[in-house]
DNA sequence: TATTGTTATACTCTATAACTATA
DNA sequence: TATAGTTATAGAGTATAACAATA
């Protein structure tokens, strides 16, 4: 049997571990011309395509008055284009343009980069460990 | 020889399950009545000790102005004291106060809960995984 | 009449500049 | 004169309430 506090010391520890880790990658990026919240948005809409402005809004927990702003901060600096629904004419799809795309790839090579530099430092051992919690990590969030 | 697709893929999927989990555990908290930035200050608190108004500006990277500001906010809500350093009269010292402490230890809790029950869930083998990734994750984060 | 998005307004958090007290 | 902290003020970001357009 298991003694209980090793299974703490295992939740303590990924806590910190995840969370400075987190914090270190987050560092890294494209330039700080946009906020969090607004590279989130950006982020989102090139990872799952367009979007109306009510689903980022409810995507990000944000209310409809600030997804509107972030929005149009972004159609401000070319990150994204707005565009009316041809079925529904409340609704506006918010599409990423090739410079908005541009600027995401470009923050996750900076982010992943930091990060290569350092795990190829790691043993062949050390990264299967990693590749390894990633997948348990996933699911852990995901549940 | 390593292939480097699967290095590569390596840095992609830690940077993703650690933004991902670190969201997740952040979520959990002991209340909403602190913001991010003074829970941040209180936890610096409990886990360092007492630090001047401009030691907290530093290690949090704001202005003295705006950590001012987050620190009234948490003398107002008990969370922490206030008290003139006995050596430079110029100084202010910082120090949580029980409440304080319960606060922060409260909202520990609550996530390491939240990761508890799912890492109860796991097999032996995995919680190892996630042990021995824990101790390399810190190891990147502090290099 | 309900839904989607936007505008108006207020509150919080941050920063820069100016000020006070102490070294 | 320099340093530590505070106050004054302005610039983002968020939210609620009110409004406009469409279904």
């Amino acid at each position: 049997m298991e003694r209980v506090s090793e299974e703490l010391d295992l939740d303590a520890q990924l806590r910190i571990a995840v969370g400075r880790l987190n914090r270190r990658i987050r560092a890294e990026k494209a330039s700080d011309e946009l906020s969090d919240g607004q590279f989130s948005v950006l982020a989102l809409l090139y990872r799952e395509g367009p979007h109306t402005v009510g689903e980022l809004a409810e995507a990000e927990r944000v209310t409809p008055p600030s997804m509107n702003r972030r929005v149009n901060s972004l159609v401000e600096g070319g990150y994204v284009t707005r565009e009316g629904s041809p079925d529904d004419g409340r609704k506006v799809i918010v599409r990423v343009t090739d410079a908005g795309a541009a600027f995401v790839t470009e923050t996750r090579r900076r982010r992943e980069h930091w990060l290569n530099k350092r795990t190829r430092a790691l043993t062949a051992a050390q990264r299967e460990t990693l590749r390894q919690a990633s997948v348990i990590m996933k699911e852990l969030a995901d549940s």
